[in-house]
DNA sequence: CTTTATATGAGGTACGTACGTCAGGGCAAG
DNA sequence: CTTGCCCTGACGTACGTACCTCATATAAAG
């Protein structure tokens, strides 16, 4: 079965002569300058559709030298998540580098929407191809955001606390990440009675907001044996932590299940461990680390949600490419998908 | 941060201007054409390895007039597995033929090695420049993979039945994923005691024999209170498989989950739906196609242990092509994940 | 010494597109 | 009819590599 033809594709040549025009006003025609009648652009937008041209990239991108330079956005304070997706730009770069494609990491301030403003507004087209950006939603930065991409620049909200603007955006749905963490905590329930914990860094942030939102429509739904508790938020306090964990278990001994919705389980799980909880309780976190591979091997974590890094990287640098390539994204299958990692499938 | 300078890179010019040579004599050595004394070569290697130089692909490509033709060769039997896969190859080859790459499919009888070997040994590099192959290992067809490498094309075993040659191979382990189910079974089970049913298409094949390992040792090591049964062997006979399951389902009463191990999950698990099983047991398949699809949102089924099929279709083409163009496969990081899907995160 | 083979250089054309300059045709206003 | 502007065509160069031909330098063989 020959899924497309291959023959020779059409050139710029062969529209000339469909359209009955000479090479310059194809070209003309093709990267939108002026000074070209109406009717004649309609005549070799004619000829374009019914010989299906479609221009050579690698020839293009030859002929203007043209590189793709991506700038990753992302937040000053780490976690091992951030540094497992920097990681991966890393290696993304070395592959990409091939295409033209250059790829670089710049720090911003999430708690500072202004100067993140101040930063996009001095990026300029000619300097910059795309920005992959995770940054908090305010409208300061969804402003810079727009006239961003009004002066011509691809911009792709990536992995954290975006809207969808449109379909541009890179990560995972978070309320069905949180329904998900609900169902497999529910199902490894077996039926059992009680309480689950729920440990986050801090619920106003859009995704806390989400997943607990989607865990809870599980729980309640489903699943009429388990209860969710208030989420206890650590604000990236240790102290704090271990003193809200500790009150938590002893108030509600009927705990079967801990629901870590934080990005950064490290904190809230180590601590657990410290405390020497049971080990019949099952626990669920977010994200791959080396320490939730680690903890998932040694079973003081049973299951983890998760989004691959790489693969998110990945996506983001085809899709900014796709975006200033002006391809149609047929490549929008390209979805980030909610991983479960089990000991067994790390 | 920036990860790679965007200097522009050195070309061959650059090359023959450092090694103290002509164009064409980096020409001969770049293309391996002869007639270059060996201190020559040395000398323009040194260069390349100094200067860092690589060749511009889409520029070779644009003067080679260069299209990769890449072919599938699949099974013609069905199923739904299947279908996806051949699906999902339509999709590639729209997007991919952007860059060049066509793909077709081609249907090979899995059941005759013979023909499968004929058919290999007709493919000639002009006219192909990579073969993803989904058939059973027989030393036949091993034979005629390896002299159609020897030829110039790459070839890389695709999704089934093939031992990993070398790491040039794209499906998933095998073993993992049916461990993956038993420890997904093992946790549902919630500590119950009771069997498991095994359903299979037939157990010689190399995937069957490998799912069936990884769970039983999952099993065994971790779940005392649980019993795997022997494997059902269907052979894709409706009758047959009516038969044995409703034996098997009368005969061990204190079965308490269901795994389903072959690729099609349709036939048996309509069975068990027409035999009316209690819905409190619990039922793993694998492979995402649209019946499992909608078993999990009607809570027919549990879990499904699946890989991607339009990523295992992508990492496929962008192999072959990254063997065709002789690049590093730095991207070896592109494996395939085993995915479990619940009904929250299809 | 000449003959011959081998090694290298010089130069061209091609791939498909981008982008520049210049000349000339068409047409309207003066 | 001329002037000027708008539209279009003709042509050239460039991008980085592949591949071809032909000339020449060098060395080995006779």
């Amino acid at each position: 079965m020959r899924l497309l033809d291959a023959m020779p594709r059409p050139t710029t040549k062969d529209l000339a002569k469909a359209a009955g025009v000479s090479l310059a006003t194809v070209d003309r025609v093709l990267n939108g300058r002026e000074g070209v009648k109406q009717n004649t652009v309609d005549r070799v937008n004619h000829a374009i559709a019914t010989l299906g041209f479609v221009r050579n990239l690698q020839a293009a991108n030859l002929a203007k030298s043209q590189t793709y330079r991506f700038i990753f956005a992302l937040p000053r304070s780490g976690g091992q998540f951030l540094e497992q997706i920097i990681q991966r730009i890393k290696e993304a770069a070395v592959v990409y580098s091939a295409d033209h494609v250059w790829c670089e990491v710049q720090y911003i301030d999430e708690n500072d929407p202004h100067s993140i403003a101040t930063y996009l507004a001095s990026l300029a087209k000619k300097d910059v191809a795309g920005v992959a950006i995770m940054s908090p939603e305010t409208p300061q930065v969804r402003d810079a955001i727009m006239r961003l991409q009004e002066r011509g620049v691809a911009v792709l909200p990536f992995v954290s606390n975006q809207t969808k603007m449109d379909a541009d955006w890179v990560g995972i749905d978070n309320q069905a990440a949180g329904a998900t963490a609900g169902l497999l905590l529910g199902q490894c329930s077996g039926g059992r009675t009680g309480s689950i914990m729920v440990i986050s860094e801090r619920m106003q942030s859009r995704d806390s907001m989400e997943r607990r939102l989607g865990f809870d429509k599980e729980i309640n739904e489903n699943f009429p044996n388990l209860r969710g508790l208030p989420s206890l938020e650590t604000y990236g306090n240790e102290e704090r932590a271990r003193s809200i964990i500790a009150i938590n278990l002893r108030v509600n001994p009927d705990i079967i299940g801990i629901y870590v919705m934080a990005s950064e389980a490290r904190m809230p799980l180590s601590i657990l461990a410290a405390l020497g909880i049971d080990p019949a309780i099952i626990k669920i976190a977010h994200e791959r680390t080396p320490f939730t591979e680690q903890a998932l091997r040694d079973r003081s974590l049973d299951g983890v949600i998760a989004q691959d890094a790489g693969h998110l990287v990945r996506v983001a640098i085809r899709r900014l490419k796709g975006i200033v390539d002006r391809r149609q994204t047929v490549e929008s299958q390209e979805e980030i998908r909610i991983d479960i990692l089990l000991r067994s499938n790390i």
